[in-house]
DNA sequence: CTCAGTGCAAAGGATTTGCATGCCG
DNA sequence: CGGCATGCAAATCCTTTGCACTGAG
């Protein structure tokens, strides 16, 4: 078995890129250079990352301009928005174009990790939650299991 | 079997005010007339709260001495920050004040609910995020477990 | 008495927004 | 071309902080 074609020379996540483009479409958003450059930076962390990280990592991009990007992606289902204790959001891109995981969270220096749990337990947690939901008159969308501790830097 | 004496009439909350004593006085805090209000506060919300709704609920207390009294009482153990993607962060008792549980998250107005799941729900999960946690090299302490969509106000 | 706690006003700082200009479609 | 996207600067606003005063122990 081969290697599928090789991608463009100057893109190393063309499936990334057209899946983000049918959602930005699909919300009558254009998928300029700057968002692309965004969802490569993104892309590029291999976990979820703040705004410093972003301009750090790609210096020519505006801060305003990811901002209203940021808001932009996650409007059309492209990235979440976690919000944390420190003193940054941190943003990744949202299922699906993301497995479904959940996070490390680090109490010391706010540092997020991602883990994936087995399948059994995501759908009792699941099933369990939607009942507690329906008690509540809660429309539930996904849920977010996330550890509190401290990461192997900061232990 | 009888009831117990009555508590003093100008408290409801006796055996909580103890156990916030106790913690603070553990950390070299004095437990204040400011701080005592503010427990009865958050006692009686019986939710996750907000500045706020804090400062609606009380207002004789001084927003800057409420922020500067939340977060003694989170370093004496007694609430938890909650953060939010709304305006503001959302404040409760920490465990073991408050039995352990979880959140309904409303991604549009922000409002965040408590729900109890079962224990062998919660025992599973603990198992399951423990293994992952020791993969990672990271000190688990605590898990947060959120429901996200829409509350019954908001759907 | 003494020092932690309080209230007010001002500062801090992440995020948002107004507006003129540039670029995508 | 026409309107969305961008960049800069300024505004917003939750939260923190400085400072003089008050009250708990």
């Amino acid at each position: 078995m081969t290697r599928r074609r090789s991608p463009a020379p100057d893109s190393q996540h063309t499936d990334l890129h057209d899946a983000v483009g049918t959602r930005l479409a699909r919300h009558d958003y254009r998928y300029t250079n700057g968002r692309r450059r965004l969802v490569d930076v993104i892309a590029g962390a291999g976990q979820p990352i703040t705004l410093p990280d972003i301009v750090v990592a790609a210096p020519e991009l505006a801060p305003s301009s990811v901002y209203r990007n940021l808001d932009v992606l996650e409007r059309s289902g492209v990235v979440d928005r976690i919000a944390s204790t420190g003193d940054y959001a941190y943003f990744e891109f949202a299922e699906p174009l993301l497995s479904h995981h959940h996070h490390l969270i680090c109490i010391d220096c706010g540092a997020i990790e991602d883990v994936r749990l087995d399948d059994d337990v995501e759908a009792l947690v699941d099933r369990s939650l939607a009942e507690a939901a329906s008690r509540a008159g809660f429309a539930p969308l996904r849920h977010s299991l996330d550890l509190h501790g401290y990461c192997s830097r900061c232990r």
